[in-house]
DNA sequence: CGCGTAATTGAAAAGTATCAACACTGGTGG
DNA sequence: CCACCAGTGTTGATACTTTTCAATTACGCG
């Protein structure tokens, strides 16, 4: 399955139902390929995946794109460009119907200086996805094509019908015909 | 040059030199070739560099190593494995005579709640390191390896004769063979 | 000098990209 | 109902890149 985070999505659902903290969060619904942050451009809110699947990718100057992340229920974006500076390192875009919580960067400060338990989450969140960072580059250099492809699928079941091949490809930073080489040949041995 | 974070490294300098600041903070060295911090075991510090240049890495189970980072002054580690779980997904070797400042995870974590410049600053710095993992992938799985090696050399020029080759190769996730004719076809093309 | 570690190189094998051709699918309009 | 189209997926042949492996050289240090 997609990386999610339940306990954290439960803890805004909850927060957007308070008073003094759900004037903070504005529901959004986007359609899918819908793009909703663009590479080099500023990043005015935070966004929280309520329900659906966004990518987030970047376009290298040679024309090719590489998929970050997949991101479910519970995730965060746009949190990075908070802190540094406002222009964003990636696109990201929905993959399915997508309904999201957005926080303006604003109250995103506000809420991180005034309220605990959410700067804990932000902190949580954001060493989790250094980890997860860490963890895929070196699992992507290290091993070959078809191991990363179970991998992947072993994280992800039922991915095929959901996201689209190129996408998968570009996730592993291989090519379609690359990708299904090795789908031919995991199937073969197996 | 090697990444670092002088204002976060300032900023710790003096606080190491405040009452009920300076007693949560321990200096501390390393001879070259020192584990500081052993992938899948337990972190009990938060450490930041001081002078000198730690190296991040990560074992497969295919016996390779890949290179996540190189840590110059101001740069922090550990800090990850505070958050979630206290289990290193990653080692920490210094490649230079290293001095460090370590903070234990009750008092990071006391400093966290307690002083709000210094919850910033993580804040800023897991960000920043999300940010630099993102677009390292990115560029890595885009290019060539000759451009790969030319976007180091000059992000840190004058890295030979501090960093051995072997670790190179291993940042860039290539073999030392493929490494060594990458710089000698730059060579003949400048 | 001799030892171990690090760096270099060539040749063969394995893996990957490129490109072009072709198949499948769902939707649209005649 | 069929023809057409665009987007997506599939495949083979070839060229290119990288790894593997083994042999050799260079360097620092007791």
């Amino acid at each position: 399955m997609i990386r999610i985070n339940q306990e954290f999505l439960d803890f805004i659902n909850k927060c957007s139902t308070q008073s003094g903290f759900k004037d903070l969060i504005i529901e959004q619904q986007y359609k899918p390929k819908a793009l909703i942050i663009k590479q080099e451009s500023k990043v005015l809110d935070v966004f929280i995946v309520r329900e659906g699947i966004a990518k987030c990718y970047l376009t290298e100057d040679t024309g090719k794109d590489f998929v970050q992340e997949f991101f479910g229920e519970g995730q965060i974006f746009g949190e990075v460009e908070m802190f540094n500076d406002e222009f964003s390192f990636c696109s990201i875009e929905a993959l399915t119907p997508l309904s999201v919580l957005k926080i303006s960067r604003e109250n995103f400060i506000y809420l991180l200086s005034q309220n605990r338990e959410f700067n804990w989450f932000i902190l949580k969140l954001l060493a989790s996805k250094i980890k997860y960072k860490g963890i895929r580059h070196s699992f992507n250099q290290s091993h070959s094509t078809e191991t990363n492809l179970q991998r992947l699928e072993s994280q992800f079941p039922g991915l095929h019908g959901v996201i689209p091949k190129k996408d998968i490809a570009n996730y592993l930073g291989i090519t379609e015909r690359n990708l299904n080489r090795a789908i031919k040949t995991l199937k073969e041995t197996s």
